[in-house]
DNA sequence: GCCATTTGGTTTTATGATGCAACCACACAA
DNA sequence: TTGTGTGGTTGCATCATAAAACCAAATGGC
């Protein structure tokens, strides 16, 4: 079997994200969900991707927990699709991507959108990694440490 | 051309980012980069991926800005792959995956390390987001706004 | 209640991407 | 100069993706 690599077992955070959330098109829908968009058509209509491969999306990131299906709220028959508390907690990671395109991006005057504070309507601040006590860290003060009772592969 | 679909021209900056770092590999490339990895052996190493992908995420990595080769470093003929500051600036989106899964992951008993400040050992807080004025913010206080000049397609 | 249309998919088929193994050129070492 | 390790490329088999056709159930109009 030649298969596409999974990174089930591996012992590294990340991969183990990129496990559920590492395609093309996964991150997108949460996007989309984030914003409130809920049904089949709507998520096909504002992606503009092939029905089967959204059909099989929707029904990985359901198995993953990040999406479950909601029997209705309009009263119509057909099911809806909503974030969970994990998959709302992939908010940060949208918005890691999102401040490294617009700090990064060779072609930052096509970015359409920008991310504020609804209250004032300014751009949210750049996401910084603190420690516990609040210093603001640099990725060069920071280091891995292996877990408490755990003996695994590196990462 | 069936092509797999591009975001190249989307103006959303996470379709944006996703365009360079979107597929299976590319951001634990970066990962190990960040740990000081080099080499092409070295990455094929600690990676265990096929030789050719390999070599076809490196030059995609550099054609979109965030490695670069460099003549060699400890005196040998052969080059080397170093991060840019674009490349080194994915560091949040590393952070925002790992403590998504630290705290969603099903197994977290197979996680095998941990980010800690490294003057003190201990965990690093979550990355939080915040307004200009240093107000936390939830994902609902907050909204997309056009951006100033900039016309194109929504989302 | 009946028919046309919309919604929410599945199936089929073509093509691109991935994974593995074999191969190869160059650097370096003896 | 012969050998070995590094850094790839090439071929081939398989998998994933994309587009379009198809289809059943739900809905809307009358």
């Amino acid at each position: 079997m030649v298969k596409r690599t999974s990174f089930e077992g591996d012992a590294c955070p990340i991969a183990r994200s990129l496990e559920a959330l590492g395609d093309w098109w996964s991150l997108l829908i949460i996007r989309e969900a984030l914003f409130g968009v809920r049904r089949f058509g709507e998520f096909q209509n504002k992606l503009g991707m092939a029905k089967n491969i959204l059909a099989a999306r929707l029904r990985s990131l359901v198995d993953h927990g990040i999406l479950e299906t909601a029997p209705a709220s309009d009263g119509s028959a057909y099911q809806e699709y909503v974030l969970t508390p994990k998959g709302r907690g992939t908010f940060p990671i949208l918005v890691a991507l999102r401040q490294w395109s617009e700090e990064f991006d060779d072609r930052p005057e096509e970015i359409a959108t920008m991310l504020v504070d609804r209250e004032k309507g300014r751009p949210v601040k750049k996401l910084e990694m603190r420690a516990e006590d609040g210093r603001l860290l640099t990725p060069a003060e920071t280091t891995l440490k292996p877990r408490p009772s755990s003996r695994r592969r590196s990462a």
